[in-house]
DNA sequence: GTTAGGG
DNA sequence: CCCTAAC
C-alpha cells in the first residue's frame, strides 16, 4: 500500500497531513513563496517508511525539520489500513491532536484492541524518554490513545481496565533510568503489529526520533549568551539566523529576521512565549530550567513515535552525533529533576496557597464559628478542634472579639478575623439561616415520609415564623429542623462510597455506553430515572451520582490536557458534550480528587497493584501519573492563559488553541 | 454564568 | 456531590 502524506508547514509552524491513496511519484511538490508555505509530498511505504517523492524532496524535508522547529506528527497507523488517515485534512501540531487521533486510531486499530493498547502504552513511555530528550512541551497525553479505542469500545472497558492495571509495575520500575538506551528495541516490540513496520529498518528510525528533536533544535552554542537580537547587525542576524534554523537567509529586512529569530527560538525548545525574554541571556536559562521541568512531564504527541521515527530516520544520518550529545544531556536533566522537583514543588506549593484566592468566610462558616462561641459563653467550652483552634490557638490570635458579646440576640458583634492573611471583619450572627430552608430539605422529607410528620411541621412553622422574624430564636427552630432531618436520613440512605453497588454500576456503565450518541435532550430529565438508584443492600441511594467511568476520568484528564485545569467549562462543552450530567463543577471536583490520588498514590510504593480503593474505580496508575504532570506543566506555567494569548497571537501555540477550541464551537 | 474552595 | 463566595 501506498499513502501520499502531504506536509505543509508554514512559519507558524502548524502541520497539516492528510494522507490519500494515490500513487506517490507523480506529485511534486508547489512551493508557495519564498518562505511561508512549503508543500512536501511524501510516499508511505508498505512498511510504513515515510519516503519523500524525489532525493531533492528529501533534503526539503530534512531542512523543514530542522528548519522551523515544527513538532511535527505524523501517523503512525497509517501502515495498517490505507485509508485510515483519509478524511482529516487537520491534523494539528502538538496540541490537541486527540480529537483527531481517536479518529485515526480508531480508523486504523486492529481487531486485538488489549494488547494494542498495552503496546501503544509502551510505546507511550519511551517516548516520553525520546521527548525528554527535547524538552518538547507535551499536549497530548500517554493515554490519549488507549482513550480514542475505549470511546468506541465501551465494552472493553473493564478489559483495558485491567490491562491498565498491569501496566503498573512497569511503570514504577522503569522511572529513573534508561530513557533513551532501552527503547530501541522495547520500542520495537512493542509496536502494534498490524501497523508496525517489519522491516528492521525500524530501529533504526528509532534512535532517530530523538534526531528528529535534536535536528528541530537550534544550535544554541551559536547564540549562547548573545540573544540581544536588537543589537546585532544584519550580518550577525544571519548568523544567527543561520545557527538557528540551520539554513541562509538572505532577507535584509532586520525586523523580519529578528522576529523571525525569535519565533524560531520560541518554537523551538519550548520556552513559553510568556517566558521568552530577547533582552539578556535570560531565555537560554529559562529554556533549560523549561526542560529541566518539562522532564518527566514530557510526552508530547506520542501518537505516531512509528511515523515519526521512520521520517526521522534520513534525516537523522546527518545529526547522529549531535543526536547523542542531546541524548545524555537529557537523561542528565532527567537525574537531576528528581532532586530538583520536591524544591520545586515546595516553592510552588507556597505560591500556590499564596495566590489561593481569599475567601470570606462563609455564612455556614460564621454560624458555626458563632455556634460555638455561644457555647463558650453561655458556660461550658466545648473545644472541638477545629473552631476552638482557629479561636485560641493560634498566637496572633487570629479571631478576637472586638466588640462586647454580653448580650447575644440582635446584637450583632464584630470580631477580627484574618483569614488567609486579610484582616476581615466578621459579624457575629446568631445562628440564623436568612434564606428558605435549603431545597434538600424538602427532597428529604419527601424521602422520609416518617420523619416527615414532625419536621415538616418544624419546618412550615419556623418557615411561616421566619419570614415574618426574621432575626429570632423561630430561626433556629429552622436549623434545629434541618438537623433533625439531616441526622434522619442516616439509617436511610446508604453511604454512596461504602456501598457500591453492583447493580448500579452496571447499569450506568450501560448507560454510559449509550450516553454519547445522544441522550441530550433527554437527558438530563432521564436522569431522573437514576436518581434513584436502588442498591444491592436495599437501599437507595440519590442526588446524582454517577460513578466516575475509567473513560470519563481519561476524558476528564485529556480535556485538561488540552485546555488546561480550570477551563472546566470549556472542558465540559467540548469533551462532556455528550454526557449531560457532570457539570464542570463535577469536572472540577474529580479533578480535584484525581489530583488527591495522584500526588497521594505515587510516593509510596506500597501499593503494588494500586486496588486501594476497592470501592469503584481503581484509576490506572498511567493515568494517575498523566494526571501529575499535567498538574505540574499547569502550576509551572500558571499565567499565560490570557496574557499569552493576548501578546503572542501570532504565535503559532496559541492561535492552534484559539482557532481549534472556537472552531468546535 | 463560571470558577475556586470548603464541607 | 453540594454550597457558596468570588469573579
Amino acid at each position: 500500500m501506498e499513502t501520499v502524506v502531504e506536509v505543509e508547514g508554514n512559519e507558524e509552524g502548524k502541520y497539516k497531513e492528510s494522507g490519500v491513496e494515490k500513487s506517490s511519484s507523480s506529485l511534486s511538490s508547489p512551493k508557495l513563496g519564498a518562505d511561508p508555505v512549503v508543500y512536501k509530498l511524501v510516499r508511505v511505504e508498505g512498511d510504513g517508511r515515510l519516503v519523500p517523492a524525489t532525493d531533492d524532496e528529501l533534503m526539503e524535508v530534512g531542512n523543514l525539520l530542522a528548519d522551523d522547529k515544527i513538532e511535527m506528527h505524523l501517523v503512525a497507523e497509517t501502515g495498517q489500513s490505507g485509508g485510515s488517515s483519509s478524511g482529516m485534512p487537520q491534523l494539528e501540531s502538538s496540541e490537541g491532536l486527540s480529537q483527531s487521533e481517536n479518529t485515526e486510531v480508531d480508523a486504523g486499530k486492529s481487531n486485538t484492541h488489549v494488547e494494542y493498547i498495552e503496546e501503544m502504552l509502551q510505546k507511550v513511555k519511551q517516548d516520553e524518554s525520546h521527548l525528554l530528550a527535547c524538552g518538547s512541551p507535551d499536549h497530548s497525553s500517554a493515554y490519549v490513545i488507549v482513550e480514542g479505542q475505549c470511546s468506541d469500545q465501551n465494552d472493553k472497558m473493564p478489559g483495558i481496565d485491567e490491562k491498565l492495571q498491569s501496566e503498573i509495575p512497569l511503570q514504577g520500575n522503569d522511572t529513573p533510568s534508561s530513557p533513551s538506551l532501552s527503547k530501541s528495541h522495547i520500542n520495537h516490540s512493542g509496536s502494534v503489529g498490524e501497523c508496525s513496520n517489519p522491516s528492521n529498518e525500524l530501529i533504526e528510525g528509532q534512535s532517530s526520533a530523538s534526531a528528529v528533536c535534536t535536528s528541530s533544535k537550534p544550535d544554541f552554542s551559536r547564540l549562547k549568551g548573545e540573544i540581544c537580537l536588537d543589537n546585532l547587525s544584519i550580518k550577525e542576524l544571519h548568523e544567527t539566523f543561520r545557527a538557528t534554523f540551520g539554513r541562509e537567509t538572505t532577507v535584509k529586512d532586520k525586523q523580519w529576521l529578528k522576529r523571525r529569530i525569535a519565533m524560531g527560538l520560541t518554537n523551538s525548545c519550548d520556552v513559553l512565549a510568556s517566558s521568552f525574554i530577547i533582552k539578556d541571556n535570560k531565555l537560554l536559562s529559562k529554556g533549560k530550567e523549561e526542560s529541566c521541568n518539562n522532564d518527566g512531564t514530557t510526552s508530547m504527541s506520542n501518537t505516531a513515535v512509528g511515523a515519526v521515527n521512520v521520517e526521522c530516520k534520513d534525516s537523522s544520518t546527518n545529526h547522529s552525533s549531535q543526536m547523542e550529545e542531546h541524548q545524555t544531556a537529557s537523561v542528565e536533566r532527567q537525574r537531576n529533576s528528581g532532586t530538583d522537583k520536591d524544591c520545586k514543588s515546595e516553592d510552588l506549593h507556597a505560591d500556590q496557597v499564596a495566590a489561593k484566592r481569599v475567601r470570606k468566610p462563609t455564612r455556614r462558616y460564621i454560624e458555626e464559628l458563632s455556634e460555638v462561641e455561644s457555647k463558650e459563653s453561655s458556660g461550658k467550652s466545648i473545644p472541638s478542634a477545629k473552631n476552638s483552634g482557629l479561636r485560641q490557638m493560634s498566637p496572633k490570635s487570629n479571631t478576637r472579639p472586638v466588640g462586647i458579646a454580653s448580650s447575644n440576640r440582635g446584637t450583632v458583634v464584630m470580631r477580627l478575623d484574618s483569614l488567609g492573611g486579610s484582616g476581615v471583619q466578621v459579624p457575629y450572627v446568631s445562628r440564623v439561616r436568612r434564606s428558605r430552608p435549603r431545597k434538600n430539605v424538602m427532597a428529604l422529607m419527601e424521602f422520609h415520609p416518617k420523619g416527615m410528620g414532625m419536621t415538616a411541621a418544624l419546618v412550615k412553622t419556623a418557615f411561616s415564623v421566619h419570614s415574618s422574624q426574621p432575626n429570632n430564636e423561630s430561626g433556629n427552630i429552622v436549623l434545629k429542623a434541618r438537623s433533625t432531618v439531616e441526622k434522619m436520613q442516616h439509617p436511610f440512605t446508604v453511604e454512596p462510597e461504602k456501598a457500591k453497588p453492583f447493580s448500579s454500576m452496571v447499569s450506568i456503565e450501560q448507560g454510559q455506553n449509550m450516553e454519547p450518541k445522544h441522550v441530550d435532550p433527554s437527558g438530563d430529565t432521564s436522569d431522573d430515572n437514576v436518581v434513584t438508584v436502588p442498591t444491592g443492600k436495599g437501599g437507595v441511594r440519590r442526588k446524582h451520582h454517577r460513578a466516575w467511568t475509567l473513560s470519563e476520568v481519561m476524558k476528564l484528564v485529556e480535556g485538561v490536557s488540552r485546555y488546561g485545569a480550570g477551563r472546566w467549562s470549556e472542558i465540559k462543552r467540548l469533551a462532556f458534550a455528550s454526557y449531560s450530567y457532570r457539570t464542570s463543577v463535577d469536572l472540577k471536583d474529580k479533578w480535584r480528587n484525581l489530583l488527591k490520588a495522584s500526588l497521594a498514590q505515587t510516593p509510596p510504593d506500597k501499593r503494588i497493584n494500586s486496588r486501594k480503593h476497592a470501592s469503584g474505580m481503581p484509576i490506572p496508575a498511567p493515568i494517575l501519573l498523566r494526571v501529575r504532570e499535567l498538574a505540574e506543566r499547569q502550576s509551572q506555567v500558571p499565567s499565560n492563559l490570557s496574557s499569552t494569548s493576548k501578546l503572542a497571537g501570532s504565535t503559532g501555540r496559541n492561535n492552534v488553541h484559539e482557532t481549534r477550541s472556537s472552531g468546535y464551537l
